[in-house]
DNA sequence: TCATTTTATCTTGACTTCAAGATAAAATAA
DNA sequence: TTATTTTATCTTGAAGTCAAGATAAAATGA
């Protein structure tokens, strides 16, 4: 079948909580285009509700999200699991002394050491700890398993999809600057 | 052409920050299974880049995210642009707490005025005030343009596919209890 | 080598949000 | 009508974040 415009056998899709907010600006303020208003919406209600129902495993195991972010960037940069404090809040996209703060309470629990960093004395670099690794080795199967339950009515070619066009985007987003 | 699960002749798509994450998690713990992993990331991802970008517009005429999502909920309900707090606290997802705080900060700037609520003397009612009308006016359309520069890479087919495939998974997300 | 500029953090103070508790009005039950 | 339960906020205190300023080490330049 070829592709048209508009196609009358086309199934109408179940709206969601976007699309009443995009029909209600439309009989406010018609003129205007809402294609980018509705994807942005999208995405950011999508990410807004998968974080508590993410959250919620790390909570589990006395983990917030923050907390896990850390010690996971740890984990996948491999052995000896071990960064720099910029490596870190590169990665995450926070600020220093956010990661400042976030490396003081998984000093405080245990979950990371702080080592002199012989290479640059201005700073000193977070390791994985013992117990940090074995805590992110037990979190980390569950989380997996928690998003796959939360995608799982998702086929796997909407799935693709969705990837896709989100890599799209992605590129969009991170090509501008601030 | 018919739809095949391999294509050689598919074009592999310049990899972004969360194919990276994924192919260091493939290193490390190869038996996961990460396509959840892969989608959530990018969700969370795209929303975070976007959200500074959408704000600063909104910045520059003297209002932050949050008190925005305020005005302009209260602008698409319609005249007389009038609303409970406890509808403007579910449709934006916060805390009766946030939207007090977030009240009073609007209050205090006269964009919005509290006024009696003949049916409920539990609540008093949140209505825009002349003044908080004008701003959101003025904002909205700048807002709008924002956003469309935001996505203007993609095309419009990507990004009917991307709500498309959006809606599905705010479908699955608003399904299940928290 | 010595001064200057750039980096890599850490510190501080302000802000926003949330969870949980306190209040008061409305809805129900007895 | 009176007691009980449910609602709709508001209040409070604890977190987590950020921007901006303070420090100290590293990199550059003269």
């Amino acid at each position: 079948m070829k592709k048209t415009g508009k196609n009358k056998n086309m199934k109408t899709p179940t709206p969601d909580a976007v699309d009443h907010i995009i029909s209600q600006w439309r009989r406010e303020k018609p003129e205007l285009e809402l294609k980018a208003m509705e994807v942005l919406g999208r995405l950011k209600r999508a990410s807004a509700l998968q974080s508590p129902k993410v959250e919620k495993v790390f909570l589990e195991y006395g983990l917030n999200q923050p907390e896990f972010d850390v010690l996971a960037t740890l984990r996948r940069s491999g052995a000896p699991y071990c960064l720099a404090p910029t490596a870190l809040f590169s990665t995450l996209m926070v600020t220093s002394g956010t990661m400042t703060n976030r490396m003081m309470q998984l000093e405080k629990k245990g979950l990371i050491e702080r080592l002199p960093n012989p290479e640059d004395a201005r700073s000193k670099l977070v390791k994985l700890s013992d117990k940090g690794f074995e805590l992110i080795e037990t979190v980390l199967p569950h989380h997996v398993q928690n998003g796959l339950n939360l995608i799982a009515k998702l086929d796997d070619n909407t799935l693709k999809t969705l990837n896709q066009s989100l890599r799209l985007l992605l590129h969009a987003l991170e090509g501008d600057d601030l």
